[in-house]
DNA sequence: ATACAATATGAATAAAATTCGTATTTAAAG
DNA sequence: CTTTAAATACGAATTTTATTCATATTGTAT
């Protein structure tokens, strides 16, 4: 799928996403045209998904985190999507076990986090919600380990 | 803090963050010089914390998503750095209400997940753990909503 | 070994980033 | 409602980067 040039790259891109390919061909030891050919095929085999600004929340009224366990009757796309369409609402993951949704939230503050559960809570299939507020966020990231990656050669 | 044009410029960088500065200046209707200063401004003053690149998890052995609620004695710093510092762990919030926090990970299969988890139980003021294990996720975005932000000006 | 496909190179060109002097706008103060 | 100072925008000039493409090299399967 991909070797250790590759690994390299990404490894570079997941530092810093918007540095130049002329920089990243340096860094790598390569011609520009043959690192640039390699993003684009990894943009293509959709190993790279994108490319995304990382916003300051508390900069935008949107300083408060809460998760929310939904509780529901069946797992119906109709109660994910509904769920989903909620402006405030960053995930929704389906869990194993007893039906239902794992929610995470971005408000402003409590009165909004209020006004959203308010919203969830009537939703056709929600059988009760359970909310647990976000204090403080010692960790978020989305970085993917690659570091185990390196011995991975370019088989078909 | 910031006028109507940043908020423009933020959306455009959201919708596709590698995008050239001189494509934002055309859709803006500015100088690429003065959208360029604008976007530094917004990076000097931490609004626009970073930029990313978003790699699917799946081509890099990191296909199973699980939540872990961990209950604790108190909530020691001790327990949230011994938390985060675990490579599979992609968040770690402290949350109100009983002593624990809300642990977001990220692995390869049951297997290693299994393996985490054993990881964690023994740490030092962990009381329990209770797991939930995402089979499917439905939403998962980082962005911010920008458009109750199109009323503000530039005040000190 | 041979041939085919994939990838890399390097030069050339087009596009973009960056700088900076000047002009314009904005906001505050008088 | 001016005056003034600061912030911002402009646009030309320059440097850097992106992109293309013909050629060379490498890797791989037969």
């Amino acid at each position: 799928m991909f070797d250790e040039i590759d690994i390299h790259i990404l490894e570079i891109l997941q530092e810093k996403a918007r540095i130049p390919n002329a920089e990243v061909a340096r860094q790598v030891g390569m011609a520009p045209s043959a690192v640039l050919e390699r993003i684009r095929k990894l943009e293509e085999r959709g190993i790279i998904e994108g490319y995304e600004v990382r916003l300051n929340p508390a900069c935008f009224h949107q300083g408060l985190s809460a998760f929310v366990q939904v509780e529901t009757d069946g797992t119906d796309a109709q109660i994910a999507s509904a769920l989903a369409a909620i402006t405030s609402v960053q995930e929704v993951h389906q869990v194993v076990g007893p039906d239902g949704f794992l929610v995470k939230l971005r408000t402003a503050d409590h009165t909004t986090l209020a006004r959203i559960l308010q919203q969830i809570r009537p939703l056709p299939g929600v059988k009760s919600i359970r909310t647990q507020v976000v204090l403080d966020t010692v960790k978020e990231t989305r970085r993917v380990d690659l570091t185990e990656h390196n011995g991975n050669s370019r088989h078909s």
